[in-house]
DNA sequence: TTGAAAGCGGTACCAA
DNA sequence: TTGGTACCGCTTTCAA
């Protein structure tokens, strides 16, 4: 790989003059520049980026932490943020910590290869979070409540999560399954919260929780062949909609009908949900990945006074798995 | 932010030593150690790997550009990717060209921050990949047939289509029509001359095309509604998922039967397939990804000698969409 | 308009 | 076992 002094020597000036150059900066001579620039891609010459960042001190990339990369979901919020990061002129370097016990320090790497980083989730501990935070680098929060001043990005779950309740109990439910572990994410505990609120509050009606192993299908089919067997059937919500996806799969194949006997909702309104006629939440998925690709720009060139906390509006999505209302298959 | 010197001044002892320490030399007394740790513990100094980089030459990242980071095809990809990368102790950039004009400069940007690079499909042009190839930079071409030398990772195309359309012919279709457009992407264009070669060997078999406007739902729904306009309703063989979920959402909505009146098929089994009975051809696409960060680690690594040409298996997925024979919604 | 040189934050060789 | 120091590749004063 040539260097910037491979290119000063074939073009007969100083490094200085290159870098001028390449800087696009004006006080150069049309000829120098010209030699300059021959011999630029005479040699193929691409200025390293490492040594430009280490002297300009900054990155010009940013990251990303997910807690895990699999599902609709998480591709979504991604393409978002990588649009508006691209449009920024910054890199994105993802990492997924899949709840591996190196998390905090394969974040820790991250913070030290980025100029700000957007935390998903339940990635990493509020410590972790604050001890980036504290070396001063930008961060945003992702899906993830407040963590003392810094900045967070996060979809309506808790009234989503009442209205839904109160859209299945106007259904005539009465006997209520959440599945998922609200201690997994925090927008699963909001969601529950959202439910408790409303269920608690109607009369005859009781509210109880299974917690799959995992977010996927497989954790949805083997939670319903579980509520099967116990008989909690009339109104399962389930955190997502993969689980909930799962959760259909199981049923049709115990012969128990949807929504005649049980309703099931989900939560995301993934492409499937569609397909399958899942009764959902739409969160704007997408818009979450550029709001947060935003705000973390504004932090990292200090155009930001006061720490933001952003909340995107969610939105009913009422379909066939849910009894007498329908909506088209979109 | 402190840097190596401040830890050395903090501990009384030199830089060198400071990175003894850091890097975990052995040579090092253990007082030293420890008053070297506690100026670290005590700075909250965490090493700047644009530094480090530089120093050892390397990024100890790498990159993965996609066309388009939208639908769910391109995010397993990209799951499987990381997720070896991570285990190699690399981070990962991750760039979507959005067929802009610029991305060529984006990717000659990317690739002076990693140490090699994996390119999907159609983002650069084949002399863009010569010239990244050239400047000695690792490269691992998805999804895209090969270029010169360069590595390449693909799943099986021409076949599985041939397959597919054979399987049509059995049901006693005759009248085809492709959905895609095979100069978008070279495996587009492999599974369009597979079903060609099938079909124009069959007897009283005929083969349409029609170019729908991207490769996403919309673009199949319509591409649906001007093929019931022309008639042209047998077997719709789409070139991926989502134009099939498209044109299945559009037949149904002019009440057309699938599989009565004409089948579908797409490609890639993605989720929402399994839930909408479209009959497919299932892709590795985590496989894919894991197998290309795999491959670019080993030629990162000179471990590799001749390049290879993976060429990973499909599989057909017969569901409802698709006449008589059926399969279990998995 | 141009060049020399001092960093940027590390690594690692060579002496001491 | 340690320290001094020459890089790594680039940007950016400061002088010429």
């Amino acid at each position: 790989m040539p260097t910037i002094r491979d290119v000063a020597k074939q073009a007969g000036v100083s490094i200085a003059t290159v870098s001028r150059v390449l800087r696009k900066h004006d006080n150069v001579s049309p000829s120098t520049r010209d030699r300059v620039l021959n011999a630029v891609t005479d040699l193929k010459f691409t200025p390293s980026q490492l040594g430009r960042s280490l002297a300009e001190r900054r990155h010009a990339a940013n990251g990303i932490v997910f807690p895990d990369l699999s599902g609709p979901f998480y591709a979504e919020v991604l393409l978002g943020y990588e649009e508006v990061a691209a449009e920024l002129g910054r890199s994105v370097l993802i990492l997924s910590t899949h709840g591996r016990d190196a998390a905090p320090a394969m974040v820790h790497d991250l913070a030290g290869r980025v100029d700000g980083l957007v935390l998903f989730g339940r990635t990493v501990t509020d410590e972790v979070v604050g001890e980036i935070a504290a070396r001063g680098l930008p961060v945003v929060l992702l899906a993830r409540p407040r963590v003392g001043d810094v900045e967070s990005v996060n979809a309506e779950n808790t009234a989503s999560a009442a209205a839904l309740a109160q859209h299945l109990l106007d259904d005539g439910r009465r006997s209520f399954c959440f599945v998922g572990d609200p201690a997994t994410a925090p927008d699963i505990a909001e969601r529950w919260q959202g439910v408790e609120s409303v269920v608690a509050n109607a009369r005859g009606a009781s509210l109880e929780q299974v917690r799959p192993e995992g977010f996927g299908e497989d954790a949805g089919a083997s939670a319903a062949h579980r509520l099967v067997a116990a008989g909690l059937l009339d109104a399962l919500v389930c955190a997502n909609d993969e689980l909930a996806l799962g959760v259909l799969t199981e049923l049709r194949k115990e012969a128990i009908d949807v929504p005649g006997q049980v309703a099931v909702t989900g939560w995301d309104d993934v492409m499937a949900a569609r397909y399958a006629g899942l009764t959902t939440v739409r969160q704007p998925m997408r818009e979450l990945g550029m709001q947060a690709a935003r705000h973390l720009d504004e932090l990292i060139r200090g155009e930001q006074r006061e720490p933001r906390h952003d909340v995107l509006p969610t939105q009913l999505v009422v379909r066939s798995s849910c009894a007498h209302h329908q909506e088209e298959p979109a």
